[in-house]
DNA sequence: CTGAAAGCGCTAACAA
DNA sequence: TTGTTAGCGCTTTCAG
C-alpha cells in the first residue's frame, strides 16, 4: 500500500531529489565529468554507495545507442574447444567492459538464424560466430552487416566469403605434425582425414601431403582414410583398414584426437607397440590425450587465444573509419609432443 | 549530407509514419494484440518483414521493467561439468524467451562480486550462480535478494544458508556406487575422498560409509585416502598406499574420475587386473571414462538436467506470490556401469 | 560549475 | 478498432 515502487532500486532521479541536485548533475558526478566540483562529486558518490545505487545499463544503452553487449553464437558449448574459446572471449570482453550473451545453434541453421534475431533484438554491439555444420548460405549474416554491426567469424567460417575471421592455421598444424613424424624416422605415414567439405579438415590433409612431398616421401591415396572425426570407433576401423595393407604404415597423423585414441586401442589389441611399431599424432589436444597410455602427441589449437583474438578484432572493427577490407587473423598451432610419437632413437 | 540516422535500424516510429498509423497501433499489431483488425496486422507485419524490422529489447525492457535477461555466474566455463550445465541453462532459458549472460568468477570472490554488479547493471531478471571456491560470506548476494531478484544456487552452495538451490544428491551417488561394488562381490572397498570441507565430497564419503554399514561390511579408516580430486597423480599415489596394506582392497570407489584413471594406470603397471583383482568406480562420468581400457564405471551428475532445473526454479520463483520458503531441488545421480566394475561371475 | 529540457524506442493506461 | 499521451532511466545539448 502506498505509492512505493515495487523494485527498490534507486534511480538517478531519486538521488537527485535526496541531494537537492538535478539529474544531469548527478549523472555527471557519477561519470566523473571533469566540470563538476570535487565537493559535489564526493557527496553524490557517497550517497550512491550508501543507497547501493546501480546504474541501469538498459537505459544508458538506449540513450547513447551502445548496449555494451557482445553476442556469441557457437554450434554447442560443451566440448573442450568451444568452452575454452568462450572462456577467452568472456575474459577479453569483460576487460573491455562488455557483457557476453551466449547462444547455441545446435548445429542447425534454422536455430542459428533465430540466434541472430535474438542478438540483434538485444542490441548487441557485435557478433562473434562459429557457424553450424548445416550453414551453407550467408543470408542471415547479411542482415547483421547491413546494420553496420561488426561480425567476426572464428574457427568455422563459410568458404568463399570475404569476412572478418580468426582461424587456426590448420594447414600448418597438419604440416607440423607430419614433419615431426618424419623427423622421428617414420617413412610410411597414414592419415585419418575428416570430411573434406569442411575447410579445417581439408587444410590438415593438405599440410600432411605437402610435408610428405617436401621430404620426398611417396604420396599414396590408400594411406588416407576418411572418417567421422567425432566417433571413437571410426578410428579403430580406419586403423584396421590400414593394417591390412601389404605394407602397413609405421605412423598415423589423425585429424582428430578421438580417432587417434581409437587407433591406439586397436593397436594395443593387435599387440603392436606405440610408438615403436606405429607412431601416433592427433589433433586438438583434448584433455584425454594426457590420460591415455602412452600419452598422445597432439596439435594444440590455442583455443583461449582464439577467443581473445576474436574480441580484439571486434574492438578494432568498432574503432576503424568504416568498412575496410575484411581482416583475417591466423593463429599458429603448437605441437604438444608426447610419448605416442617419440621414438627414442 | 542529409539528416540520415547512422544505424539503419527502422524503429516503430518509422513504420508508423510509413503506414500512416500511430506507434501504439503498430506496436500492438506486432505484439498480436487481439483488439487490432486482421487487415492492419497483415499490413504492418508485411512492412516490418520487408524493412527487416527488429524490436529493440533494450527499449521494451526499460519500459516494462523486464529485460528478459538471465545472469549466470560460474567459477569457470571450461571443464565438462559447467559447460554442460550451461548448455542446459541456455536451452531452457531460450525456450522461455530469455537470453543468457555468462560470467566467470575464476574461483575468486572479488571477481564474483564484480560479476554481481555487472549483472545487476544489466538488469537481469534473475541470477543463477555456482559459487567460487574462495566464497565464504553471503554479503554480495544479499544485495541481489534485497532487489527482489530471484537467486538460484546450483551445485556449489554456501553451507548454512537458506537459499534456493539445485544440487545433486552426492550422498546417494556414493551409496549407489558402493552398493554396486558390494553387489559385484567386493568385500574390501577403499575410497578416494576429496577435501571434506566441500559438501559434495563429504556427502560422497558418507554415502560410501553408510552403504558399507548397511551391508555389514567393516568400516576401516585406513581404507580411505584423502586426495586432490583434480590431479591424476594423486590417484596413483592413493592406490599405491592402499596396495601396501596387509590386506589390499578388492575395489575402489573414487570421488573423482581423474583419480580413478590414476589408479587404473598404477594397477596396470603393477600387473593387477581390473575389475578381477580390483574393481573401480569413479565420479562425474567425465568423457574420458569412456576412453580408458577398461571403460570406467562412474556416477553421472545429470549436468544438463541441473541447468534446466535451475532455470525452472528461477521461472517458478518469478511467478510465486513472493518470498516464500527457499526451495531445494535435489537431483538423483545415475550410475553408469561399465567394464571396470563388472565382474562376470 | 550546474540546471532545464529533449529524447533514445517502446508500452500501457486512458480516450475516442 | 485506433490514437493520444505519458514515461521507463539515462545522457546530452544548450543555457545559464
Amino acid at each position: 500500500m502506498g505509492k512505493g515502487k515495487q523494485t527498490n532500486q534507486p534511480s538517478l532521479t531519486d538521488l537527485a531529489k535526496l541531494l537537492g541536485l538535478s539529474v544531469s548533475g548527478v549523472s555527471r558526478a557519477l561519470n566523473n565529468d571533469p566540470r563538476i566540483s570535487q565537493a559535489t562529486k564526493k557527496r553524490v558518490q557517497a550517497l550512491a554507495q550508501q543507497l547501493n545505487y546501480q546504474p541501469n545499463h538498459l537505459a544508458a544503452g538506449l540513450r547513447r545507442g551502445k548496449s555494451k553487449l557482445l553476442g556469441v553464437i557457437v554450434p554447442f558449448i560443451d566440448g573442450r574447444f568451444f568452452a575454452v574459446v568462450i572462456k577467452g572471449i568472456e575474459l577479453a570482453a569483460s576487460r573491455a567492459g562488455f557483457s557476453v550473451i551466449i547462444c547455441q545453434s545446435n548445429e542447425d541453421v534454422a536455430h542459428e538464424r533465430q540466434n541472430i534475431e535474438t542478438l540483434l533484438s538485444a542490441q548487441v554491439e557485435g557478433i562473434l560466430v562459429s557457424i553450424s555444420r548445416t550453414t551453407h548460405d550467408f543470408a542471415h549474416f547479411e542482415k547483421v552487416q547491413q546494420r553496420g554491426i561488426p561480425l567476426v567469424f572464428f574457427d568455422r567460417i563459410l568458404v568463399g566469403t570475404r569476412v572478418n575471421a580468426v582461424v587456426l592455421d590448420d594447414y600448418a598444424g597438419g604440416f607440423l605434425a607430419t614433419q615431426h613424424l618424419i623427423e622421428q624416422g617414420c617413412q610410411r605415414i597414414g592419415h585419418f582425414a575428416g570430411p573434406q567439405q569442411l575447410g579445417i579438415y581439408a587444410h590438415r590433409r593438405q599440410g600432411y601431403l605437402d610435408a610428405l612431398r617436401k621430404h620426398g616421401l611417396p604420396l599414396a591415396e590408400e594411406f588416407i582414410v576418411y572418417c567421422d572425426p567425432i566417433a571413437l570407433d571410426t578410428g579403430k576401423q580406419a586403423m584396421q583398414k590400414l593394417l591390412q595393407l601389404p605394407e602397413r604404415p609405421d605412423a598415423i597423423f589423425s585429424a582428430s584426437d578421438a580417432a587417434a585414441v581409437g587407433a591406439l586401442q586397436l593397436l594395443e589389441e593387435q599387440q603392436l607397440r606405440v610408438p615403436q611399431d606405429v607412431a601416433l599424432v592427433g589433433f586438438s589436444n583434448e584433455m584425454f590425450t594426457s590420460l591415455t597410455k602412452p600419452l598422445i602427441t597432439s596439435v594444440d589449437q590455442c583455443c583461449e587465444q582464439m577467443g581473445q583474438a576474436a574480441v580484439r578484432l571486434f574492438l578494432q572493427l568498432g574503432q576503424e573509419p568504416k568498412s575496410q577490407a575484411p581482416q583475417h587473423v591466423v593463429l599458429q598451432p603448437e605441437l604438444c609432443i608426447r610419448a605416442s610419437s617419440l621414438r627414442n632413437t
